[in-house]
DNA sequence: CGCGGTATTGACACTATTCAACATCAGTGG
DNA sequence: CCACTGATGTTGAATAGTGTCAATACCGCG
């Protein structure tokens, strides 16, 4: 009677047992996709949201030159499809990078679930905003940033999300990204990723598989991108 | 009984005079500040949220460096300062950019708005969520697109904000807008931006004033930069 | 076993940055 | 009313950082 979503949305905004149910039975259709696989293609838009429950993916989209911008990686728990919800169509495309279980809502259940429940509809709302702030962050650090410290920045948050639950931080995580993904979401060239990942690897910070990055040293990492994970994390729960 | 918030709120979700009611009531303290004022600086997190009712103001944050991204432009009827509420700190300042008027709602009210209409609470969302969108748009643009039709895209988007509520669109669009905010924008450089808008002038497109921009003509800047404003303009109403 | 995507490396090109000098203008105080 | 000042805009030259191209290596997969 808990997944991903549930946690992640009770940690915004602590739920009842009746609202954890609610989105519960409103998710319990999981679907599985491999590795590298696409989850929605543009122009495939019906009407409702995916929501990541294991495994990590990207939203991205592709410009009119045929250059690929990722734009977010979604860890369990994220949501992601609303934008054509509220009426807007962004026209992005979103796939798995790791083995994926997800599932999906349509539009009137969630509506559904937010008139209902208020406090659902808070934490949808806060979700929303945390996801701005993220954005935020990354335009910053695609736009202002020198490659070296936008790469570790970027692996950093990526470490940072996906070791949200676990406590104290393991020092090592297993990013599956390519170096391609990884030039197309920090918007420089993989073959400038290639000689970027070669100075992060000089200091100890990553080490380099085929298809996967291990961050060995995420402390390290992240003291080195000067990243600091008070955009992403809610605060505690007034007592 | 209406101002540039209610306004945009009832274009993503048609509201009710009871509930518009209630917004105005909620917003009815309008502040003024002239332009170049800061309207929140970081670290000045009393809990609300800002609303723009005329004016242009934008956001920004200052990084390590010092380098200052600008990070979206609030035109009438935006919402600002809401990620704290959700519980993160982002450790953006908001400033105006033309004489600005706007109000503050605290974090109580709007808790209360939203419990008790949930078309509000739905609304806010769906802001939220063109929000996203559009900080995606940013990405791609400040991360692919060449100087030259990043600029113009920029701009583009500004205009068709600016005149969302006029129709037919006017051909021309005072932006007030320095130099060095297009480069903060941008992420380019002022000295470049000086170049890229020498260019965009001999195309006819814009003049320049010290200390703003005029795009003399709007569809062809539109579509010199390829934009489409789908990612941001609602769908109208279901029938 | 060969194929296709990925990774690596070097040489070179190019865009945008930096630095510097100077011009312009609005606002300010004498 | 004028001179001063500080922010903004303009232009040129040199440079840094990253992209592009090309060749090769690697490896999982069919």
């Amino acid at each position: 009677m808990s997944n991903a979503f549930i946690r992640r949305l009770d940690s915004v905004e602590r739920l009842t047992k009746v609202e954890r149910q609610a989105i519960a039975e409103a998710t319990k259709n999981v679907q599985k996709v491999g590795a590298r696989r696409a989850i929605l293609r543009e122009g495939d838009r019906n009407g409702g949201a995916h929501i990541i429950l294991s495994g990590l993916a990207c939203r991205y989209r592709i410009l009119e030159d045929g250059s690929r911008q990722i734009t977010d990686f979604l860890v369990p728990g994220d949501l992601c499809g609303c934008d054509y919800i509220a009426g807007a169509d962004t026209g992005y495309s979103l796939a798995a990078l790791s083995p994926c279980s997800f599932t999906h809502i349509d539009h009137q259940s969630l509506t559904v679930l937010m008139d209902r429940h208020p406090r659902i509809a808070r934490a949808l709302w806060s979700l929303a905003l945390i996801n701005e702030g993220v954005l935020r962050e990354w335009l910053a650090n695609v736009g202002r940033r020198p490659a070296v410290r936008r790469v570790a920045y970027l692996m950093s948050e990526l470490c940072f999300r996906l070791l949200a639950s676990e406590s104290p931080r393991p020092s090592s995580c297993a990013l599956p990204l390519t170096q391609i993904d990884l030039a197309d979401a920090t918007a420089l060239s993989p073959v400038h990723i290639n000689r970027v990942l070669g100075r992060l690897r000089e200091k100890r910070f990553v080490s380099l598989q085929r298809r996967s990055i291990i961050v060995k040293d995420t402390e390290g990492l992240m003291s080195f991108a000067e990243f600091s994970g008070n955009y992403i994390q809610p605060r505690a729960h007034d007592a």
